[in-house]
DNA sequence: TCGATCCTGTAG
DNA sequence: CTACAGGATCGA
């Protein structure tokens, strides 16, 4: 599910719930979310309460007292949220938090793909420096882009998905980028001839700035199907059907191990 | 730079 | 049953 703008949503959503609490104890369901950490490590968490919440790429971390800090990756089908009281908790909850008020901090993740960890300040700052720029952020121009391009040979599409490079796009907002940009995916990045890198520059904030909007209106709690990325989508997803511009059939392809969605007529090599 | 891998769920 | 899933890491 998550891409940077449902990360950020919710992010938004949990500081909103959360930020404030604090914690009573806290349930591991399944060790493997947590490790390396051992279960045991998590109870210095009894009794902290929850000062900050910030996202860097797909990143969460959370800011407790006592200089303690989580770090939460979403990976795949994870998410984050705050409920009334932990017996709601959903058979996919891996860990969660209850807090002194009798409301639960829920870890859900069906896939258990995704982590949970203790982290230093030192850390984080370490997870941070080895990411490329916010997409959304003012440092991320068409300069920036210039030359990160000009840095790599591979394929465009595979490498937007490459977080040391631009931290935060995923696998659909890459394929609508350069959906939109009309860049075929298999163009290689030093490649892509200076006019298209401003439209691909604009095309990842639009189709990201446009799928936050959505996200936090649309990402919602336990069993609500998360269809954030049913509108406005214009290429994942559709092999087969018309493109959007021209008509022609969208066509899937793997790169990477991942599914690229493109149209072979209006975004050509 | 690729393929395999971590997992579970769902669609075909 | 198989294929595939919006992520990231590891080893070859």
């Amino acid at each position: 599910m998550p891409e940077l703008p449902e990360v950020e949503a919710v992010v938004r959503r949990f500081r909103e719930a959360a930020i404030g609490a604090s914690i009573h104890s806290v349930q591991i369901e399944r060790a493997g979310t947590v490790a390396p950490h051992l279960p045991s490590e998590f109870k210095s968490l009894h009794g902290a309460s929850i000062l900050r919440a910030h996202r860097r790429a797909k990143h969460i971390f959370i800011h407790l007292s006592g200089d303690q800090h989580l770090h939460i990756h979403l990976r795949m089908t994870g998410n984050l949220y705050v409920i009334p009281d932990y017996r709601l908790r959903p058979h996919s909850a891996r860990v969660w938090f209850r807090l002194k008020d009798n409301r639960s901090i829920i870890y859900e993740d069906s896939r258990a793909l995704g982590k949970v960890h203790l982290v230093t300040r030192a850390q984080i700052e370490r997870i941070e420096s080895g990411l490329g720029p916010e997409p959304l952020e003012p440092t991320f121009t068409p300069m920036i882009l210039k030359a990160i391009l000009a840095t790599s040979r591979s394929p465009i599409k595979p490498m937007l998905l490459d977080q040391t490079r631009i931290a935060g796009v995923g696998n659909i907002y890459a394929s609508e980028a350069l959906w939109h940009s009309r860049i075929h995916p298999c163009t290689r990045a030093n490649q892509v001839p200076v006019r298209k890198i401003s439209k691909l520059h604009s095309a990842i904030q639009k189709v990201l700035r446009e799928a936050a909007a959505g996200a936090y209106a649309g990402y919602q709690q336990p069993g609500t199907a998360i269809e954030s990325e049913s509108f406005g989508v214009s290429a994942y997803g559709r092999a087969g059907k018309p493109c959007l511009r021209c008509q022609t059939p969208i066509k899937r392809i793997t790169q990477a191990a991942r599914s690229t969605f493109f149209c072979p007529s209006c975004q050509p090599c």
